[in-house]
DNA sequence: ATTTCGATGTCCGAAAACGGCGAGCCGGGC
DNA sequence: GCCCGGCTCGCCGTTTTCGGACATCGAAAT
């Protein structure tokens, strides 16, 4: 059985979906791949583990968090869920050229098959796709447009370089950030 | 879920699938689009659906049943189930050829694909496609080996011939008939 | 300094192949 | 002449195959 619910964030509406006790997807509205809610489908929010990504989420948005502690399961081909069990190892705050994390999983001649992966990664921000880089430094894509990845990165930085300090005020600048388009 | 079954029949080892409350396949072991269990199936035979079904086919086999009586679910294309529905029209006893079934549901120009789906029928016997034959009478196929087809035909004919007569005769012969191979 | 190319898993659309047919034609046997 | 077997071709849904396009990047060729 999956359930699913949306949620409203700083960086635009989101989508959640979950099975009995796992996160399955977390989508922006509009992005690249998105899954569509079938009509097997249940839509309801009060479910708990969804309850705690809800909350988990909103306090990555406010700066107040840098990992996530949720039970996950994303379903895909053998070769996606090696990229994607990489990606979980990259930490908030940093990031790492496409052609690294190929080779961190030893698929180095891979590397354009790894992007296409990390592409299809169903657990937007908790799976980190977004740290993912050009080998030059560009940002090179994202599903859920290169404003929201710009955006992510800036408040992870901002959480890293931060940490500890109370203060609201680079959130507040990563919002503007990404508003302006 | 879906749950399976092996049986033991005159014209060889059967496997029967359902789900909670409909038959969904009756194959032949060995016949051609036989479905593979698969992991996720349970092998069980006291499910309800099923027991009906094995003594209906029983029934069957010895001559003294022409209908069957089951909650039936064939998954299919949306042409195979319009197929598949002309096919439970047919009456035991009779036979029908692939060009006037294909014009008994207003797909006259379709006949070869009518044939491709009678072939693809996931519940044999009980959805009578072995009674299609050519229009020059023949045979022309089944899944499960024309023997097979030409001693159900031969069945039926028997029985709808000695309907209310008590004998067992038929059967005997029936079953020789398919042994002769 | 650019441009080109190759390696690679997956998805997607297009195109081709494949049937459990059947009507029409042709050429052989009787 | 007639009948029959065998070949050809059109029919059309489904399945399979094939060819690109990708969230890349380094090396080699202009």
């Amino acid at each position: 059985m999956t359930y699913y619910t949306y949620s409203a964030g700083p960086l635009g509406k989101m989508m959640f979906t979950a099975d009995a006790d796992h996160v399955t997807g977390v989508y922006f509205i509009g992005q690249k791949y998105e899954a569509a809610p079938r009509p097997d489908w249940i839509e309801e929010e009060h479910v708990p583990v969804l309850s705690t990504l809800r909350s988990q989420l909103a306090e990555y948005f406010a700066g107040a968090r840098g990992t996530f502690d949720l039970p996950l399961c994303a379903c895909g081909t053998p070769f996606q869920q090696r990229v994607w069990q990489a990606l979980l190892a990259i930490e908030c705050g940093q990031t790492m050229t496409y052609g690294a994390l190929a080779e961190s999983i030893g698929l180095t001649s891979s590397v354009r098959a790894v992007g296409a992966a990390v592409g299809r990664n169903p657990i937007s921000v908790i799976i980190p796709c977004h740290r993912v880089i050009g080998a030059d430094g560009s940002l090179t894509g994202y599903a859920g447009g290169l404003e929201r990845k710009r955006a992510l990165l800036l408040l992870e930085k901002a959480y890293t370089q931060h940490r500890g300090t109370e203060s609201t005020e680079d959130t507040e600048q990563f919002s503007l950030e990404f508003a302006r388009s």
